[in-house]
DNA sequence: CTGAAAGCGCTTACAG
DNA sequence: CTGAAAGCGCTTACAG
């Protein structure tokens, strides 16, 4: 990488002639005509580019805190999207003066991004959606930067975690509540995370509570919006189906409603169902019908990530991970029916 | 900003026993405890942050360029966030290593990031739903560093936009084949921008076709999910109503269909309805019935920004603005009635 | 109109 | 076990 001095070498100037015309200062300066086109002959040859780190160091600029989101490069639509808007409101309100770093990174290959997080280039570091191996390797990491997982467990690291456990309660009491007592259950096909992690305890409360799921009606489909056509016709394979639906994501629910829309099986009185919600509450309001949700907050999830790393960036003995949990809410609406 | 050398002072060793120490190689580098804790305690006495700016050029590292994107803050539920995910997905794709920095702004404030525009902190800057204010301010700039404006009009910044003139002719185009010539038209209130640029090329369009718009049948309503069910009300209300409807915002089409739905209006039969789409077609896409929608293309935004970014950052000497059109996509759907 | 020099805050190779 | 010094790449106040 080409340098000022190497520029002010090539041109046969001093590197302040460089930097002042580089800078757009030539004129207010009085930099003649000549010297400009030798300077900038120059700096195109090289393909000189400014170091921004010099730069801002040599401004006293204020050195904030750099926070950096790490984020598996083809996340598109889910939980992820929204939680950067969220993490760059929280960071708003909670007036955390600090640079917002967006990183894609590559499931199973966030070791190529060590350097950069050992080095302590960031003052603190998120990472959404990593696979089991990427969160296995950030624990290996010796380093002082404090780093919080979304949705992930850990002993060796910080995590913010919506509350599986809670979410199995409340699907489990709405069918109790209207005395469903065997379930369908539409579960995620993760190639990255032991996922299912809140199918799994939904399953388990059911257990717990007698309500049945036969495993033939266990449907496992990729996180994907069409998929929930496939789900739907599976269901509808299915012998001895229940009447009711226990979906693990709205991604794959919308397009699932759908199709038994088209087929005319009638929500809820045919069929219940109800599922986790990513994409942010509004998105499963206003289908018809609506679709009663358990959502994971991602504001509250980025609340509390911001207030870890405030917190951790504060304060630098503070050096034990924190294990956050936050509670789902839910929206009951049409599509599962009232008690 | 107490600094390296303010800690060696207070702690009464050198500057690089502090750095040792900062950087968790005390115990390789065998540094006596009591050392390590009179450092520790002048780190937090002073609240000690190591400079990242410094760290980083110390450290040589790769200087990547930096791309900031500016964001109102408030920003959660449109285009936007599409976009942002869409830059990250670009810049991989475009294997262009940079840092991408997500800077939220408040609208009619930009002025108060200024500085950090004009030191050329940054390689790039992409700024999202910028007020007029804001433009003409980024406008005044005397900076060197390219500045893109998302989907605003400006004779001296690069923008991408979205061909608010093609989004006109399909809708009309669609009205046409299906015989349809009198239109109730949706705009949106927007506070900050001189908006409506879309609705007002459609209502011109359908002049030029003479498809009818009647002034009273043109409704106003703010970007929420929640305003279509309003909307749906006014509409309802009218008199002399069209049996169509053109809205400018897929956000508001959503809760008008739910609306709709509720009220036992047939769509299309009784009332057709063509939207903007912004949020990503895959969410108008199932719901009951599907939404015909002609989509702001986010990804292709999104690559056209990257593309012009990684131009001019190559290119010092481009100076010209670039001005890119992007194409909407039609999704012919339920919503609107077959040719 | 242009240059020499200081210094932003840090880390590391070297010396002791 | 710890320190003095060099240098990362830049900008600016000063000198001429």
């Amino acid at each position: 990488m080409a340098t000022l001095k190497d520029v002010a070498q090539l041109a046969n100037v001093s590197m302040s002639t460089v930097s002042i015309i580089v800078n757009g200062k030539a004129h207010e300066r009085s930099i003649s005509d000549s010297t400009i086109e030798k300077v900038m002959n120059a700096v195109n040859e090289l393909g000189y580019a400014p170091n921004s780190n010099a730069r801002s160091l040599r401004y006293s600029q204020a050195n904030r805190p750099k926070i950096a989101l790490y984020w598996p490069f083809d996340t598109r639509t889910n939980l992820l999207s929204n939680i950067l808007t969220d993490i760059n409101m929280q960071i708003h309100k909670n007036k955390f003066d600090c640079e917002l770093i967006v990183k894609a990174y590559e499931n199973d290959y966030i070791e190529k991004n060590s350097k950069e997080i050992i080095n302590n280039s960031f003052s603190g570091v998120i990472v959404g959606g990593p696979s089991q191996k990427d969160v296995s390797f950030l624990e290996s990491l010796e380093t002082m930067v404090p780093i919080v997982l979304i949705n992930r467990s850990s002993e060796k690291l910080s995590t913010v975690n919506v509350n599986s456990k809670s979410i199995a309660l409340m699907a489990v009491n709405l069918l109790k509540q209207a005395k469903k007592d065997n379930v369908s259950v539409v579960g995620i096909k993760d190639t990255y995370t032991a996922s299912n992690q809140r199918t799994k305890d939904f399953i388990r409360e059911c257990k717990n509570e007698s309500i049945k799921i036969n495993q033939k009606n266990i449907i496992y489909a990729v996180n994907d919006f069409n998929k929930g056509i496939d789900v739907a016709k599976k269901y509808i394979m299915q012998k001895n189906k229940s009447d009711t639906i226990f979906c693990e994501s709205d991604v794959i629910a919308l397009s699932m409603v759908y199709y038994f829309n088209k087929k005319n099986i009638k929500i809820p009185s045919e069929l219940s169902i109800i599922s986790i919600g990513t994409l942010g509450s509004n998105f499963t309001k206003y289908v018809t019908p609506s679709i009663t949700t358990i959502n994971v907050p991602s504001d509250k999830i980025a609340n509390q990530i911001i207030k870890i790393l405030m917190k951790k960036i504060e304060n630098k003995n503070d050096k034990l991970p924190a294990h956050i949990t936050v509670e789902p809410e839910l929206f009951v609406r049409e599509s599962f029916p009232e008690q």
